[in-house]
DNA sequence: GAGTGGTCTAGACCACGAG
DNA sequence: TCGTGGTCTAGACCACTCG
């Protein structure tokens, strides 16, 4: 693991709650972590903070510091570890083996939309990418992605028969960390219920966004249109305004 | 506004973004920026998280903060200004007034599930309330919302036919804050086809989770379910691990 | 090596909630 | 009034990137 402070308190008050050592649902109070932890306050502070975020714990001035029960419980629905972006990760369920089939791969001029999108000159080319996601042999999802070719020149027909995130990372030490994303549902199209095995009064889910590297550059724009009962995003949701 | 000074330094960087203060897309170095405004570099620091956490920028150390394009250019199908958790604030498509019919208001005993997710003791009571809500008079989602009595004793039909989110802040000061949300689609029942006027093969997107109250208390547990062509749920991502 | 963001400290003072 | 979390400061040292 890590060395760093925030993220060893982090860890370790998780253990500490998941082992129920705090039964009246209140940690400690800052100073007092500060004092048994022999850090500084703000590092206390910074490890509340991502906890906060991440709907572990509630904060309230003038009171304290509480453990949200649903953490402790475990809420019926709900089993949110944070976020993934890559579909590979995303979509885990069960011990089912992910499986990719490549149903088109060709250079295209972007359209207008797309050049804003990705932040293109006018004569960039874009890679068009069509991929049917699998379990198991089972297809679950249609993904279309658009990759400038001047971000990653070499990509070839068997780079894109895998995970695209995971050559990104193991081959070229580049990480996508950050997207925007779009998600709704649509009624299936005739290809959807091809492919995706759907009756016609069975719908998509689809995720549709903007894929960023590290260092910011738009990596690629991705609708991904999923069998709807493969369909489910968890979040935990703050209200702006709040850091 | 507030005058906290991180808060002060992020609505001015982002009036500078948006003047195109910034030409080669690249921030002043942090220390730059504590000499100009004047503060310390743990406020600078502060507002450049903040900001980079709502996808406004990107930090990269050993070189720089840059700007999103994307936030500067406006992305075709973007327009994300943060959460909104209130259904009357998210749809505020347009210049439609928002109307709500209420459908059902009862008591009920919870189920297992709901007792857990609302963290309700085995003899506690929930509000069971069902309403439409439209946008000048077009129906758009059918929502089901569970509300233990204790949290709201004082309930009653002429409050639940208005936004009870409303009621909360201006009569009890208190705020929604929170959400664990659950995002997903299914293909529409006979009761969804004939209160949103929708045809057999068109679905609908659901939307379901938990409310917090300020102080952590699970305030609600809402099952919204929406014309398909009103649900676009729009999100920054972050991977996890990160602060 | 110079410049940049990341982590951490030690301490001051403020704002809110409860008794 | 007191205990709690919130904001802010001033400065040290580390880790990464790039010329």
């Amino acid at each position: 693991m890590a060395d760093l402070v925030y993220q060893n308190i982090i860890a370790d008050l998780k253990k500490a709650i998941n082992a129920e050592s705090f039964p009246s649902m209140k940690l400690p109070d800052e100073r007092t972590l500060t004092e048994h932890y022999q850090v500084s306050r703000s590092s206390v502070k910074r490890a509340l903070n991502v906890m906060a975020n991440q709907g572990i714990i509630f904060k309230k001035r003038g009171s304290g510091t509480f453990i949200n029960p649903l953490y402790l419980k475990g809420g019926s629905f709900f089993n949110y570890n944070g976020s993934n972006l890559g579909v590979t990760d995303s979509f885990k369920a069960g011990n089912r083996t992910p499986g990719i089939k490549l149903l088109d791969f060709q250079v295209i001029k972007p359209s207008a939309e797309l050049q804003r999108d990705l932040f293109l000159k006018p004569d960039d080319f874009v890679y068009e990418i069509k991929r049917l996601r699998l379990f198991d042999d089972e297809p679950f999802m249609i993904e279309t992605g658009f990759i400038p070719i001047k971000v990653m020149p070499e990509l070839t027909e068997k780079i894109v028969s895998s995970s695209i995130f995971n050559y990104l990372e193991t081959e070229k030490n580049q990480e996508v960390t950050r997207a925007f994303l779009s998600i709704f549902a649509e009624p299936s199209t005739d290809d959807d219920q091809a492919h995706l095995k759907l009756k016609p009064t069975e719908p998509v889910g689809i995720m549709e966004g903007i894929f960023f590297l590290d260092d910011g550059t738009p990596f690629e724009f991705s609708t991904m249109r999923l069998h709807y009962q493969y369909m489910k995003y968890n979040t935990f949701v703050t209200v702006s305004g709040r850091e």
